[in-house]
DNA sequence: TTACTAGGTAACAATCGTTGCAGATTACTG
DNA sequence: CAGTAATCTGCAACGATTGTTACCTAGTAA
């Protein structure tokens, strides 16, 4: 993702308005590799502007997502994950927590064996590896943060795992 | 999944009842290559059982889930599609109507790279291939059903695209 | 067949994540 | 410095899924 100064000027030519709160949320996900929720954007922002709320941040998080400049990504944890990493990377989940982390590796030759394509126009490859955190791993049964045994719903900060 | 009669005694066996609710269900999804969401099975199962309710859908669906006779998919496309199909196989998903085709390719050699795995235990690979159907590739424009994901609301069965 | 009982079912409410709205507020322009 | 359109905030609304509970029934023992 870019710099908070440059997105403030990208917002700009864009004819949007550069507001306190957005360049909040900007410098929240300045080289965070948390993956965070909206949620947990929330708590960050929250931080400083305490009265921000989160219908903002999901706004500011949509935009920014519709302009290219985050990935949103559904990996099952429950709620949407920001990625303001735009290399080209795919993903660890931990299955308990809900921590992600980025992979990277050359997986170019993975691709849709000719043939089994059903005239589908393939846009995007992702590649997505389930397991258990350290953390997890050790706190097999403990109180630890853990995701909602079935997908879907809460997150109070769990999502983003024991960050 | 096994057949409605061999899920029947598995469930016997497991001390739960077979009940004619449970049996529509197992009929259901018999042979269901359509990646269906527990909205979708109801749907078809109600037309058999006016009275079920969505509730006893869930129920088993996530009873059949627990019991590895069906895999639970979460491919963001707003619900969870549940998958019949229990060989090792990837997806291949419509980005703008949510229909989900099966993929079957040798990807044994997708691996998270070695010094990469930041400590995990990694249990499952999935692929998933985004991109446009054939029909949504010609449908561009039109009203054809499409993900709810940003857009409006009212869909009805929309995930399981023009099947 | 009949009565029993562990489970199951239906209907309803609640929860979580996310978005639609409406009125008050403020960043940018001239 | 004022005008206007874009934003912000708080709250209601929504879709997806699960909790609760009061009846009901499949499977079984008698």
């Amino acid at each position: 993702m870019k710099s908070p100064a440059e997105l403030t000027e990208l917002f700009r030519r864009q004819g949007l308005k550069v507001t306190p709160q957005r360049q909040c949320i900007f410098r929240a996900l300045a080289g965070n590799e948390a993956h965070p929720s909206a949620e947990s954007v929330y708590e960050q922002v929250r931080a400083e502007m305490p009265t921000i709320s989160l219908r903002t941040v999901y706004q500011t998080l949509n935009d920014l997502a519709a302009m290219g400049e985050l990935n949103q990504l559904d990996l099952g944890t429950g709620s949407a994950r920001f990625d303001p990493n735009l290399d080209p990377h795919h993903h660890l989940v931990c299955d308990r927590c809900g921590e992600v982390r980025d992979i990277y590796a050359d997986f170019t030759d993975v691709h849709v064996p000719a043939g089994a394509a059903h005239g589908y126009e393939v846009s995007a490859t992702e590649i997505v590896f389930r397991g258990l955190c350290p953390r997890c791993q050790a706190d097999v049964d403990g109180g630890g943060t853990r995701i909602p045994s079935k997908p879907h719903h809460h997150s109070r900060g769990g999502a983003d795992a024991h960050a």
